[in-house]
DNA sequence: CGCGTGTGAATGTGATCACAAATCCTGCCA
DNA sequence: TGGCAGGATTTGTGATCACATTCACACGCG
């Protein structure tokens, strides 16, 4: 008679330390160079070294983190020609996710969509960076997941955890005023079941972002 | 008796066996669904479970194996619309990264790609599906890299790690007698510059190779 | 005053152990 | 004969420890 403990609730560990640093990092609430220790972080989440290294040893496969030769981790610093990597595959990948997900993109997607972009535009008013990223994230991974391609949306979101920080760095340098613009033509383009022009709209928002961070100095 | 005690230079165990492992399964070495255990692997290769651990984890975040809901880590049996997805990815990245190492394609890199075409018809004259795949993949990792841009192969890589050992499971099936004819339009298009033509032939070379896999029941 | 240097603290790595859940296998009962 | 219940084994998870290296800071020499 074995008493069916329904346990499988509970996650291990370093998993939730992993979705918990992930979170963190893809919002951009840890800065660039921003240095992690496997006992600092262990203590701070009352475990032991094991599961954080289980954590940190994922995110770094990622791109999420980057390893010191020394094997210390930190969040990443990256280059220009990184940062422009970086950007081309978003505007190779976020249209065709975008380009997918239009044949399965209702009213009611539309108009979670809006609501999303309003309170992007509540944190550009709150001058919140996190709250910014979040919801810009939030606005493009809505939109995705009606692409029904799991596998091309963890590359997507692969590619945000690695600008993470880095963006967070940005938008305290760049004048923002209002939401993007570009968000605007996106919707448009999903009312009109209009593709060609939802990639062009994508695409400009996924390379407008980034154009002021390579031309700055970095 | 001789004591050993400082290996400063050598790599980490954990890394070792994670690029052992990598290598292992991106050439298709191990079939779909074979399950590996930390204790087996940890025996195999003379060291504790720890650092098999890690290694494992970071090939699970990386999609090259999968993981069970009770923590068993196995490499990935891909369902028919995951397999369309991964191609999905190599026909949208590979050529881009053929156009951007394109300028940089002197006549020593052809070369070298023919030489390396040229040992893939040798594995495929002695069936040596193991030899074929990482032939296969050595040409376009061997042009991929004249395209300086570490980022985007990166993601490449990981495609293909995911596709190994489907790939290797897939060899036995098609009747092969002859490399990839695509292979050639590759070459041809990079002799002529012309970056059109390089772009279609290698999108062509990409998805023909897994179109007979999504036909097939699976 | 500047800079290399040495010592102590901090850090990553790997091994070992205890524990609980999952899996496997055997034998029993309908 | 078929399926299922029981226990033994396997397996992943997490904690703790020892050790070598790396880092940081302050001291001392030039």
């Amino acid at each position: 008679m074995t008493t069916i403990s329904t346990r499988p609730i509970e996650t291990a560990a370093h998993d939730r330390l992993y979705r918990y640093l992930r979170q963190q990092i893809m919002v951009g609430e840890l800065l660039p160079g921003q240095a992690l220790t496997l006992r600092g972080l262990a203590k701070q989440h009352g475990v032991s070294m094991t599961p954080v290294r289980e954590a940190l040893r994922r995110l770094v496969a990622e791109g999420a983190l980057t390893l010191t030769a020394s094997g210390r981790v930190s969040t990443p610093e990256l280059s220009n020609e990184r940062i422009e990597e970086l950007a081309a595959l978003r505007a190779l990948i976020e249209p065709e996710l975008s380009a997918r997900a239009l044949p399965r993109a209702h009213f009611a997607l539309i108009d979670r969509l809006s609501a999303i972009n309003t309170a992007n535009a509540e944190a550009v008013a709150k001058h919140d960076a996190v709250s910014y990223i979040r919801t810009n994230l939030d606005f493009h991974r809505t939109l995705y997941l009606r692409a029904q391609s799991p596998a091309i949306l963890a590359v997507a979101e692969t590619v945000w955890l690695q600008l993470g920080p880095t963006m967070r760095a940005l938008y305290g340098r760049v004048q923002r005023n209002e939401p993007p613009r570009h968000h605007r033509m996106i919707l448009a383009a999903l009312r009109a079941g209009d593709e060609p022009a939802l990639r062009l709209a994508v695409r400009a928002d996924v390379t407008n972002g980034l154009r002021h961070l390579a031309q700055r100095g970095w």
